[in-house]
RNA sequence: GGAGAGGUGGCCGAGUGGCCGAAGGCAGCAGUUUGCUAAACUGCCGUAGGGGGAAACUUCUACCGAGGGUUCAAAUCCCUCCCUCUCCGCCA
């Protein structure tokens, strides 16, 4: 969504940079919408300044005992007359609105231009592959021959893409989640929450899932509400409609919340193991940000997800993600790829991206110069959020990279500890 | 789920149809007084959008939980919804 004065000064360039990113706007016809608001509001408030007058008229008559039908009247009859422009001037504004909040992000300009995936930029690597002196076998088939992993009773209590885990496998996503939160919490400085898991609409429309992507949500049939796909929505929405201090950002929050996705239109894809889920784990990163800071912040943010994988010892890479692979409402993206010997590439493991203004817009969070200040002026803050990681796709790469020739699996060092001191898993 | 009470500016709290964008207080800011602290006194002190001005500023409009309605006129009357609180029931 876009500041509407800043969307008409800058049409032409925001149509133009906006095409880079394949958006599916109908410009002309938004141009037309602006316009058409701007003179029916001015109308509305002209005839309203005229009736507020006529009002005071009629009061000042009355209390003078004089008779005021003349005027009232009048009166009546402007307020008509505004009823009228005010059903077209609404209509407009909903249209308005609705196309408005369908407007994806604009790019940095640090962003590589590109229309799909294979034009993303390699920003990093981190170590190397592990050496395996047998052929690497897929995490499911090494979960199931362990007895951690089941997704045949996961089918039959839910259905197709959820999974069961057990004994030290259920364990040991445990261990990640709870690694990843007390690093983040108290190596980087991020303040734990544990929010709610279903959120209501205004909260997926701050953050920009809805009113686009509603069929990729999960949604309860008696309540307005919808189950979370990232801890991004409840916790970016925790600061909706507030005005912070300059002095507190930024805030930084780490979260673990399941996550849940209707995956439509990914049929076929991922279909076998953990990695492509209707219902998995994710401790993520969310910071609020000055806006002359969150570049820098999008950086450490995504260092810290990093750091995750250092510890766990695991090889990846990092990439910039291209205009047109970048998500709805980000400005800027990194993904973080970890390495995968069973599959023999790079997969997705975190997120890390700079909304700048998009969602603090839609949020309505903004921020205020320390009092005193005399150019302090309130405007939107700048929203960030990153995996930080994906645990069950942790959880993957650990099965995958710490394979041993008989089908056990090295567990991490810095995980022994959440693990009882446990240093290997072995078939139950 | 049943019964009741409420939602007003950063906070507290007046205001049941007409100079109410909203009394009063607290907090905050600026200043005066004062040996310091404190106190007292004076002034300022909501947000958003539009117009004018280089700017201090000025003017118009909207906003008293949200959305509709009645009326010449709504914080105030009516309807719907949301939220909070109390009691009962149920429940982890």
């Amino acid at each position: 969504m876009y500041d509407l004065r800043y969307l008409r000064d800058n049409f032409d360039t925001i149509r133009h940079q906006l095409g880079r990113r394949g958006a599916d706007v109908p410009w002309d016809r938004l141009r037309t919408l602006i316009e058409q608001r701007r003179a029916l509001a001015g109308q509305v408030e002209q005839l309203r300044h005229e009736l507020k007058k006529g009002s005071d008229e009629v009061a000042k008559l009355k209390r003078e005992k004089q008779p005021a039908d003349a005027p009232m009247v009048a009166m009546k009859a402007i307020g008509e007359q505004i009823k009228t422009i005010e059903v077209e001037l609404r209509t407009v504004e909903e249209t308005l609105t609705d196309l408005n909040l369908r407007i994806p992000n604009l790019p940095h300009a640090s962003v590589p231009v590109g229309n799909d995936a294979g034009d993303n930029k390699e920003a990093r690597q981190w170590g190397s592959p592990p050496l395996l002196t047998t052929p690497a076998k897929s995490h499911w088939e090494l979960g199931e021959a362990l007895g951690i992993l089941d997704f045949d009773r996961a089918a039959k209590v839910t259905g197709a893409r959820f999974a069961v885990m057990m004994g030290v496998g259920a364990r040991l996503e445990r261990a990640l989640i709870n690694y990843m939160l007390d690093v983040h919490t108290t190596q980087h400085g991020y303040r734990e929450v544990l929010p709610p898991f279903l959120v209501n609409r205004s909260s997926m429309t701050a953050t920009g899932q809805l009113p686009k992507f509603e069929e990729d949500l999960f949604r309860l049939r008696d309540e307005d509400y919808f189950l979370i796909p990232t801890a991004e929505v409840p916790v970016t929405n925790l600061h909706r409609d507030e005005t912070l201090n300059e002095n507190a950002l930024p805030i930084r929050y780490a979260a673990y919340t399941p996550c849940f996705r209707r995956e439509a239109g990914s049929y076929g894809k991922d279909t076998k193991g953990l990695v492509r889920l209707h219902q998995f784990n994710k401790v993520e990163l969310v910071s609020l940000a000055r806006p002359d800071q969150s570049y820098e912040e999008l950086e450490r943010l995504t260092g810290h997800a990093e750091s995750i994988l250092q510890g766990l010892e695991l090889h990846y890479r990092v990439v910039a993600l291209c205009t047109g692979d970048m998500g709805f409402s980000a400005a800027k993206t990194y993904d973080i790829e970890v390495w995968l010997p069973s599959q023999n590439h790079y997969r997705e493991i975190s997120s890390c991206s700079n909304f700048e203004g998009f969602q603090a817009r839609r949020a309505g969070i903004r921020y205020k110069g320390a009092a005193g200040k005399k150019d302090a002026k309130t405007e939107p803050i700048h929203t960030l959020n990153g995996s930080g990681l994906a645990v069950g796709r942790t959880l993957v790469a650990i099965l995958e990279n710490y394979q041993q020739p008989d089908g056990s699996i090295t567990i991490p060092k810095v995980l022994r500890d959440y693990m009882g001191g446990m240093e290997r898993i072995k078939k139950e």
